[in-house]
DNA sequence: ATTTATAATTATTGATGCAAAATATTAGGC
DNA sequence: GCCTAATATTTTGCATCAATAATTATAAAT
């Protein structure tokens, strides 16, 4: 019925194309956790056939956005209390670690570049929308420039998980003074090139998201 | 041509079973690192059609074995000196925060369980083989016990890509009595139920294998 | 009335076919 | 003799089709 969007300037197989839009359509909530995926209805809908809509679930599958039960299809997965705290616990370890490697490793450019990215967050704060998806930058950024490339494919993945449950801490709007407070300081151990001490910040910045969640 | 193995007891996805049979090749390295892989001679060769084969080559490029190229086809992934460094480092990272866990979580039984894990390992000391393979099974079984399912993902996924690797320094048999010795130590920690401990020497296990590996 | 067995419907999984794109080959021109 | 252009072949990617398995519904028997 209703057409893909077009490719882009670097053309993309359809079934990337239809995972990314099975993502937001899951991030939204418009296919909620633990429901069934009806194959020939979303193929229907997107006005393609089933074969890259299968490919495309099998890699949410690998992202852990989706699960695949034998002979019954595909599942959006159901994230407990207990697996966010795991998914926290991992992304702790991984982004406090990137931090540390970022004070030691990064460009004076790079930090600069991390900086202006925590001037927007600061500026953001009024609108809940957007300061999730600049800090969401920043943090993904923050890993680019530390430089381990699976590193920050498993971040990505963790944090689109993350995303599954609806009591993300993130989504707490009292949460944003304290986080940016924690952001700021991060920061600046950053610009110090203090590793131990950003490693430490960061690791703090998830602990206290952690236990805004519980 | 030749068939496939039946169906086990829990029917697998054809998908599924041809993930794990090209996972095999690619670690025998019939697949060389870097090579393209053929689809149609691959299905003709297994005796099946290209839907399940392509759905298995992209499970397996979730799990960073091979590398997916727009309109070029599947290639088994090439795994540079600078990616392996990566890889060590997000094992030790995750494998040393597990070692941590389980020293503290774990119940009796499974120290035990890890304690004749280690036994046989010593016993498998002559044989690189053999050693190769418990050594596996009692990194995993640690992870296991230590209760994250996205961390024991991670770390099973990041030693598959580590075998991709011809310099893997766990092939070079003069580290065996020292790969030995250092699990004493960490056996030691977990059963002195001292986490910071196990943690460290963890840590100092991975750190050694990479230096023998550069 | 409840349970079991059988039949029918529905959905997943695997095979086949086709079109577009990329690569290789060959012919022609400089 | 070499470079360029056109053609042919190969291969990916998507669609359609067929078959197998599972679930649901229906009917019969205890």
């Amino acid at each position: 019925m209703s057409a893909l969007p077009s490719a882009s300037l670097a053309p993309r197989a359809l079934y990337v194309e239809v995972a990314e839009l099975l993502r937001q359509r899951i991030f939204k909530r418009e296919l909620e956790p633990g429901s069934w995926i009806d194959e020939l209805k979303i193929a229907q809908a997107y006005g393609i056939s089933r074969t890259p809509l299968r490919e495309a679930l099998k890699v949410l599958a690998a992202e852990g956005l989706v699960t695949m039960k034998v002979r019954r299809g595909a599942y959006v997965t159901e994230v407990s209390e207990a697996d966010l705290a795991d998914v926290y616990h991992l992304l702790s370890l991984l982004e406090s670690d990137a931090a540390g490697a970022v004070a030691t490793k990064a460009s004076a450019e790079q930090l600069k570049e991390l900086q202006a990215l925590h001037m927007e967050l600061e500026k953001a704060a009024k609108n809940r929308e957007r300061f999730f998806a600049v800090n969401e930058r920043f943090h993904m950024r923050l890993l680019e420039i530390a430089g381990n490339r699976w590193q920050g494919q498993m971040v990505a993945d963790l944090r689109k998980v993350m995303k599954l449950n609806r009591h993300n801490s993130l989504l707490k709007s009292g949460r944003i003074a304290e986080s940016l407070a924690e952001h700021r300081t991060v920061m600046d151990a950053l610009e110090a090139r203090d590793a131990a001490a950003a490693t430490q910040r960061m690791q703090e910045h998830f602990r206290n998201g952690l236990e805004a969640a519980a």
